[in-house]
DNA sequence: TTATCTTTCTTAATCGTTTTCGAAAAATGT
DNA sequence: ACATTTTTCGAAAACGATTAAGAAAGATAA
């Protein structure tokens, strides 16, 4: 509430001289340096982010856009953790957080044009169609970059570990005896599915194992009708699979349903592994099989990595930065029947 | 990235006349006001926020503060559904929303500091324990405040019908036959609880139903482990409910954890019903009786009510603002044997 | 003593807007 | 033709900070 002048005019100095003695500039006396600063404690001063912004060019703000297909937003239970993960580490940081939208008051503008509005310092991007030209300005123009799950060649990048993700869950299912097993994947546009896919087949190569190729579906991720249907399409078959992965654990939820109905039991006789190590996952009995993604460590790595590259924009090169998920072995997968 | 100062010269025109021009003021004639728009729209001009917030006292930027006591934050899927629903109404009306903390670069301050170093237009304040100190000053405080779930009386809030959302549930449990119906409530502390406990006295009494005092627990919101404790409390004993209501559909799986582990079945052997209407009671088999709140509607109430504080702070008059839930009937109530 | 260097502070410009007030030009009235 | 009103625009101050450049005073060196 108090600005500048009046604190300068409080302790007999100029508006300079309180500004510098602040910032711990090396031309003021040590004196009227804790002079000015008790002062301002006292006083209860506290600087006006704009006034800072507008002369500095420098918010301690970071943007941060999500646009999925499905405009899910916050209530994307991957992205939110994501992003609390973020936000706790900038915040740390001493930054703080707004979200980045396509709107200047009532007027329509590009990604790139409102975080130009509001100078932000640096913008995080996640699960986002990276496609989108308003994103791709974006990754192109000169404002600091991080994107999530996702790689581009301008900037740095922070990565679930979506290879190591389904080669430990394929170990894991194949350790239980698992030769049929069926994938049901996400979206295969995302480098997220690319990952996972590239995965799974690598997989089965190294143990020379071979499943026909329509034990491979896709459904969207966190579709849980589409989940179902595949499900039922893959228990349809002459020779269906003793163990299923899905998308993430929200669309297993719909493959449970769909075997439920058909009075099978999960592990007796079919297995089955999710994705994500959703809330849900963690809490459900029995406990799903499911790689964890660790969602505060990602959103803390984007965060520091991007704080970095603000910072020293020189010495800072971009790096994709993967983050392990976890093993959580659950009770989901079942030891295979030997038939 | 261009400045009105250069749009100016480029109009032949000062600097004034082009901010009147753009902001439609009445003493700027017609013909050149659209000529400084034409050449706006193709130089690509856009407003700096931090002048004009500088300037105006008007930051078009909304602060939203959530801090509970489980540091949750945006993985509290009940307040991450309320945000985006505030997050799209706000974004449609033009205001940009900012995350409030507790600090300013490294230096910790309090909320309202935070708010005002910000210069944020109003605040809408979640889930927070609202005794604490920090968040009564901003209460007081003379920026714009709504509260969601949560009465005070300098603000207005936002409240989900917990009155009648237990009415209705009662209702249903009610008419399926029930009448020794357990209640496991979440912290007695806050006003959801309070409201949704006279609820559920209300209508025992209505009913002229009464149930023993050791029918109703506390355990808190979302804690699995807790709901699943006294679940077990109420099978073991020798009157066990009929009827089980849980905090939330989180907290109901605990308790449908507990059951299963004594081979009981739902709905056959014994009813359970959650709160929330979360994802997973949605697309879980069988789906969970609950009462869906309506996030998006109580998210977009606040906004528009809080939006409306901060343009017409005189004709505004603070009111408490009710949105109904909705009965998800779901499969996991049954009729009541008669026993 | 005088010149030079340090230390410490101030003056003033600046960031990009908005807004008050005054001035010029055009329109109107007589 | 002159006075008056209206319309349209510009000059300049202001918002609250940062920072380059310069000035004053004290310290050091010759």
């Amino acid at each position: 509430m108090i600005s500048m002048k009046e604190l300068a005019q409080h302790c007999g100095v100029s508006v300079a001289t309180v500004s510098k003695a602040l910032n711990d500039q090396s031309d003021i006396g040590e004196s009227t340096k804790i002079r000015v600063k008790q002062a301002a404690e006292t006083l209860g001063y506290f600087p006006n982010a704009a006034a800072r912004s507008l002369k500095t060019n420098r918010s301690y703000n970071i943007g941060v856009l999500f646009v999925d297909e499905a405009n899910s937003g916050l209530t994307h239970e991957y992205f939110a953790a994501v992003l609390e993960g973020f936000k706790v580490e900038a915040e740390k940081q001493g930054y703080d957080i707004t979200f980045i939208n396509g709107q200047i008051g009532k007027k329509k503008v590009s990604y790139y044009e409102h975080c130009k509005y509001r100078n932000v310092d640096g913008v995080v991007i996640a699960c986002v169609k990276f496609d989108n030209p308003e994103v791709v300005e974006l990754l192109n123009g000169d404002i600091p970059v991080v994107t999530i799950d996702h790689i581009n060649e301008n900037c740095s990048s922070v990565l679930s570990d979506n290879v190591k993700g389904i080669q430990s869950l394929m170990d894991y299912v194949y350790e239980k005896g698992h030769r049929k097993i069926a994938y049901i994947h996400g979206q295969a546009s995302t480098t997220v599915t690319k990952a996972r896919l590239t995965s799974f087949y690598r997989f089965l190569e190294s143990r020379e194992l071979s499943v026909p190729d329509d034990y491979v579906l896709e459904a969207d991720y966190l579709d849980v009708s589409q989940a179902m249907a595949c499900t039922s399409e893959l228990l349809d078959r002459k020779d269906p699979p003793t163990c299923i992965l899905y998308p993430d654990d929200t669309a297993l939820i719909g493959g449970l349903n769909e075997i439920r109905k058909r009075n099978l039991r999960v592990p007796d006789d079919i297995s089955i592994a999710g994705y994500d190590g959703s809330r849900l996952s963690l809490i459900l009995n029995p406990r799903l099989t499911t790689i964890r993604q660790d969602t505060s460590a990602i959103g803390m790595q984007a965060a520091k990595k991007l704080i970095s590259t603000i910072d020293k924009p020189k010495t800072t090169f971009t790096e994709q930065i993967i983050v392990e998920g976890e093993l959580i072995t659950g009770e989901s997968v079942g030891n295979a029947n030997i038939s």
